[in-house]
DNA sequence: ACATTAATTGTGT
DNA sequence: ACACAATTAATGT
């Protein structure tokens, strides 16, 4: 079942005999909503691959301040372990568990083996790295030349595809935080939403309508 | 059921 | 951004 899920959720990766390998030496581990699956500063060890369930990838400051980079789904990989990989650094980046999550954990040697080894690995390794960047590039300028409310209406946006679901129990000072904003701003442009008739309110609780 | 308290949200400056 | 008010949910009595 796991070939089953890889084939389907990797479907770039068709070479049989790479399947094989790497269902012999992933290591699926489990995380609980809001588990930290990597921390700033820690060492990698493994290149996870996300079967299911979503990741959050955060940028933090060291004063707490923090910000939203982009959701990996099933079907991704972390971008930013492959650099940190390559040259054995630490990871730059906090990852959380978004939901319920599936990784498949590939060990570092394996992952640099079949880089000669499998065309099939390398491009789905430079693929995904180019899409992160692309994402990145968009939160980038976003962040850069888009009016806050814009970035709250896309964040709402991302999360509800991210979580398959248009209500979130989170609070206004939380999502403040991931936008690297503050809790009022954040208060006052979700009433405004919930005037248009866009969202509904409750405490602990935002819910896109449409 | 009611009172107390803590957390979240609202508002004026 | 700050200070404080108002509201809501959770908990104890």
């Amino acid at each position: 079942m796991v070939r089953l899920n890889i084939q389907q959720l990797f479907p770039t990766l068709t070479d049989l005999s790479l399947i094989k390998e790497i269902e012999e030496s992933g290591i699926s581990k489990d995380f609980e909503q809001g588990e930290e699956i990597i921390r700033k500063g820690q060492f990698l060890n493994f290149m996870p691959l996300i079967l299911s369930g979503s990741v959050k990838v955060i940028r933090e400051e060291e004063d707490g301040r923090e910000v939203l980079l982009y959701y990996l789904e099933g079907g991704n990989t972390c971008a930013m372990s492959i650099t940190c990989c390559l040259n054995s650094a630490q990871s730059s980046i906090n990852a959380i568990a978004e939901d319920k999550t599936e990784l498949l954990m590939i060990p570092l040697q394996k992952s640099e083996e079949w880089m000669a080894k499998y065309s099939n690995w390398r491009n789905f390794i430079l693929m995904s790295y180019a899409n992160r960047m692309e994402e990145l590039l968009y939160t980038v300028d976003s962040v850069a030349f888009r009016s806050l409310d814009e970035r709250l209406l896309k964040y709402l946006e991302a999360k509800a595809h991210i979580l398959k679901k248009r209500e979130f129990s989170i609070t206004h000072s939380e999502i403040a935080k991931e936008l690297n904003s503050s809790r009022e701003a954040i208060s006052r442009l979700l009433k405004k939403l919930e005037n248009i008739e866009v969202v509904e309110l409750g405490r602990n609780k935002v819910k896109l309508l449409n």
